[in-house]
DNA sequence: AATAGGAGGAAGTAAGGGTT
DNA sequence: AACCCTTACTTCCTCCTATT
């Protein structure tokens, strides 16, 4: 299949529906009016630049509207939806666009009209105007913390266990690493450790994890090789487990400081569907946390000053859900997600603000600024 | 049955190391 | 240096399921 439509070349996981639109191009006459039901995704997701690059650049954008996402518009879908209205000829100067938001496209929740060159390909066309912060923001949350993805198993139910499970298979416990319960059944925000490290939690759980060959396992560990060759015919079998050497290795994900939720749906107007965790154990997570590991000038300067942990975490937790839903993405029926680099892309001058309070030197404030600037 | 949260497949990229 | 291959993640997408 040819991924090159109207000179922009698609990337492999782009939805067929980008491609309908663009090669509908061709059947078009000039100056023609097009109008398209379809998934609203586009205008959040990587894949939809070149589709937005079309739309700001060879034809000319009347009208987007987005349906709520909470109001799903195909009761056998969970999509969001959208409508998108164009003519078929080049955008005049200062063109404005109406985006549309909620309600129905006559009705709309909301309305606004939008000047053409103020749209970008790149950025997310969410309504949330994320465009302003942008610019006038310098840190991110990114250039604070390496945000990482929790670790996906390849099969939850085998390789996390509950500790009647590692007695009754007699594992041992040098391969279990403490690992948090999913989401729904951790209800702090705070996560303490006993003097081991393991978290103080009701629902107590280890990751089996063990990077030895097979062969170093049979002779030495004799139970685990039994339990490993229980999960031999299905679990090993799996897509990541199949592509893994052992077939029972995990990533490595040592325990963060703070852990955000992947996913979830809006609760309320003031508490957003996100939550911040502060780990002190040594627990590591799986993949339906991101996990925030401090950078290393956030790492010195919680050497000399701890407490910051708590701060910053605050801070975290006090963001309004606007600005952290407008990094996001938004599936049919009001399902939440966050992906690493979108959580990076929160600015973060309030953390830049806390740690240089915490700079007695200048220049070592400097050296922060300078760190990010040389990024490329 | 609805809600809220969960899981993992699979393509993609980056980095490292060996070979030509 | 250019190329190839492997490994180790990263990102995106879509459907699933436990709890109420």
């Amino acid at each position: 299949m040819t991924r090159s439509t109207s000179g922009a070349s698609l990337s492999g996981l782009t939805g067929l529906y980008c491609y309908f639109l663009l090669l509908s191009d061709a059947w078009a006459s000039e100056g023609c009016v097009c109008v398209w039901l379809m998934p609203s995704e586009f205008m959040d997701v990587n894949y939809g630049v070149p589709l937005k690059e079309y739309l700001l650049s060879r034809v000319t954008l009347l009208q987007i509207h987005r349906f709520a996402s909470e109001e799903v518009q195909f009761g056998d879908a969970l999509v969001s939806s959208a409508v998108v209205c164009f003519r078929k000829t080049l955008p005049p100067k200062n063109h404005l666009v109406n985006f549309s938001f909620g309600g129905t496209l006559n009705t709309p929740k909301m309305l606004q009209a939008l000047m053409l060159s103020n749209l970008r390909a790149d950025s997310k066309w969410n309504g949330h105007s994320s465009d302003e912060t942008k610019s006038t923001s310098c840190a991110r949350l990114s250039d604070i913390f390496e945000i990482k993805r929790g670790l996906a198993t390849g099969d939850n139910k085998f390789f996390i266990l509950a500790p009647e499970q590692v007695r009754a298979h007699g594992l041992p416990s040098k391969f279990l690493k403490p690992i948090l319960p999913s989401p729904r059944y951790l209800r702090a925000l705070e996560i303490k450790s006993d003097p081991h490290g393991n978290p103080i939690l009701e629902r107590k759980l280890f990751l089996l994890d063990c990077r030895l060959p097979e062969v170093a396992v049979q002779r030495d560990y004799p139970r685990l090789a039994e339990y490993l060759e229980s999960g031999k015919h299905d679990v090993a079998k799996g897509y990541l487990c199949r592509s893994r050497s052992p077939w029972y290795s995990q990533e490595n994900r040592p325990a963060p400081l703070l852990l955000c939720t992947y996913m979830g749906r809006s609760r309320t107007e003031n508490s957003g569907p996100f939550r911040f965790i502060l780990n002190h154990s040594k627990a590591t997570a799986a993949n339906v946390y991101l996990l925030l590991y401090p950078r290393a000038e956030l790492s010195q300067a919680l050497k000399e000053r701890p407490e910051l942990a708590r701060t910053i975490w605050r801070w975290l937790n006090g963001l309004p859900p606007k600005v952290v839903l407008s990094e996001g993405r938004v599936y049919g029926g009001g399902l939440h997600k966050l992906e690493p680099r979108e959580l990076g892309n929160i600015p973060a001058d309030g953390i830049v603000r806390l740690l240089g309070a915490s700079f007695k030197n200048p220049s070592r404030q400097l050296h922060f600024f300078a760190d990010r600037d040389f990024r490329p």
